[in-house]
DNA sequence: TTACTTTGTGTCATTTTAACACTTTCAAAT
DNA sequence: ATTTGAAAGTGTTAAAATGACACAAAGTAA
C-alpha cells in the first residue's frame, strides 16, 4: 500500500520513520489488541498496524491515519508510546519477505513510533468490515510473539496504559456510554492485571464522583440486573482543573 | 560536526531523526540544565544538545553519545521522553541559518528522539571545559524560550521527571555520594514544583528505609552540622523486585 | 418452586496523611 | 566571651484512606 501511495500521490512518505498503534479494546472480559494477519507462513503471522509517516504530516496525525485507515475511526483516544529504533529491529528474514511486499524501500533502517489508542470494540468488528481477513481482535494474554519488534512496543504500551489509567480516566474510552460498575470493575482488574476487592472499587469510583447512575437497568440478563451509569465528564473536567494526583489503584 | 563526520566517518549519519537530551542537574538550591550556547544574535541563543544518529546505533546508544561527546561522562541514568516530529520543528528562520552551518542537508525533515538525563553537577563543569563557551548550566526556571521545539521537549522532559521521581529513586543520580536529607528535600520540591512540610519528608524518607546514615557530618558550617547519608542500593533493589508502587509524594 | 448467577451493600481495625513550633548546634560578628 | 544568625532536627494529633471481609436481593432458566 505504501508503494501504491509512493507511486500515485505526490506526497511524500518518509523512508525512515513509521509509526505503529496498539489499538486496545475491551470486550467486557479481558483486554484485547487489534492486529493484523499478514498471512505469512513463516515467522509470526500477526503484526501491529503501522505506517510509514508522510513528509506533510505530523506523528500524531500519522498516528491517528493509521488507525483511520484500518477501522475507518477518527476522533480516537491516542498517546504516544515512545521510540523504537534498534538498527536490526526490521532485519529478520520473514519480515524482510513481507517488507520487500509492500516497501519501496525494504532494507532501509526504520525508526518507529508507538502509539496507544483506547476504542470502543463494538465500533469496529473486523468480521463486518471489508479487512474482515487481515484485522482481528486478539486477546492480550493470547499474543506471545509478533512481527519486528512489536511485542516489545506491545508490552510497552501495556506498560503505559497501566500507569495512565492510575491518573487519568481514560478507562472510559473502552467502555460504551452505558456500563455497569461491574464492567469499569473488570476493566480495571484487566488493565492493571490484578484483582481489586469489588466494594473497595465501587467506594473509590462513586467517591471520584465521575460516573453518573441513569433511570435503566441491564435487561434479559439471568440474575439481578445492573443499574447502568454514564461518565461524567463536567465533573472530570473539574478535576483535571483543580488538580489530583490519582486514582489511587 | 555532523557535516564532519559526514564526510570523513564511514559510519552514516541518518538524516531524518536525530536525539536531543536534557540533561538536568542539581546544586542543592534549584534544577538546571545543561544548554549549548548557539551564539546567534538572531532567535534563542540557547539549544539542547542533539545530533543526528548514526544508522550502526540504536537510539538510546545515540543519546548517550551526544551526552558523552558533550561531556565525557559515560553510563549515566538516561532515558527517552518520546519523539517530536511536527513537519516544521525545524523550519524557523533562524533556525534554519544555524542547521546550514551544521548539517548536511539542513532542510531534511527530522524526527527528533528526546531524552533526559541525570548527572551529578560537578561531574561536568564548563568552564573547566573545553566546551567552556558553548555549553552551561542553566536554572530550569529561567528558561522561557529555546531553538526549534526544544522547550515542548524541555517541558515534556520536566513532566516526565515529576511522574518517575514519585515512583522511582533517581533522584540520587543528581545528588553525590553523601548528602543530606536537606539536600534530598530541597532536590525532590525543586523537581515537583511545590513545598513538601519538612518533617513529613523525612518521616516518608527514613520509611522507606534507603538511606543510610554515616558516621560523618557537614563542616564548615555557619549552623548546625548536618547529618550525612549515602544510598542504600541493595534496600532499592529489593524494594523494586518485591514491587512497591509508590514514593508517595 | 428451585437452582443458579451476579449485583449491591457496611463496618472496623490499621495505616497514611497533613498540619504544626521549638530547641539544638555550629560559625561569624561584635 | 557573648551574641546573633541560620539551618538541622524532632513528635503529636486529628482526619482520611485503605484493606479485609460476608450475605441478602433480584433476576432468568430449568
Amino acid at each position: 500500500m505504501e508503494k501504491v501511495d509512493k507511486i500515485f500521490n505526490n506526497k511524500e512518505l518518509n523512508p525512515n520513520v513509521s509509526v505503529d498503534c496498539v489499538i486496545f479494546g475491551f470486550d467486557f472480559e479481558k483486554l484485547n489488541v487489534l492486529l493484523i494477519d499478514r498471512g505469512s507462513n513463516v515467522g509470526p503471522r500477526l503484526a501491529l498496524p503501522g505506517n510509514l509517516i508522510y513528509d506533510s504530516e505530523n506523528l500524531n496525525q500519522a498516528g491517528s491515519r493509521v488507525l483511520d485507515e484500518l477501522t475507518g475511526l477518527k476522533n480516537i483516544y491516542l498517546e504516544q508510546v515512545g521510540a523504537f529504533g534498534d538498527p536490526d529491529r526490521i532485519n529478520h528474514k520473514s519480515d524482510q519477505e513481507w517488507l520487500k511486499s509492500i516497501r519501496a524501500e525494504p532494507t532501509a533502517r526504520v525508526i518507529t513510533v508507538a502509539y496507544f489508542s483506547l476504542v470502543k470494540m463494538d465500533d469496529y468488528l473486523p468480521q463486518a468490515s471489508s479487512f474482515a481477513k487481515t484485522a482481528e481482535w486478539v486477546s492480550v494474554n493470547e499474543i506471545t510473539e509478533l512481527a519486528f519488534d512489536h511485542i516489545d512496543i506491545l508490552n510497552a504500551a501495556k506498560d503505559k496504559l497501566k500507569e495512565k489509567i492510575k491518573t487519568q480516566p481514560i478507562g472510559f474510552n473502552l467502555l460504551p456510554e452505558k456500563f455497569t460498575l461491574s464492567q469499569l470493575h473488570r476493566l480495571y482488574e484487566s488493565i492493571l492485571e490484578k484483582p481489586l476487592d469489588k466494594r473497595n472499587f465501587r467506594r473509590k469510583i462513586q467517591k471520584l464522583d465521575i460516573v453518573t447512575s441513569i433511570k435503566e437497568k441491564q435487561r434479559g440478563v439471568p440474575h439481578k440486573p445492573s443499574q447502568l451509569f454514564i461518565f461524567n465528564q463536567e465533573k472530570y473536567q473539574l478535576l483535571t482543573e483543580t488538580g489530583f494526583d490519582n486514582f489511587g489503584f
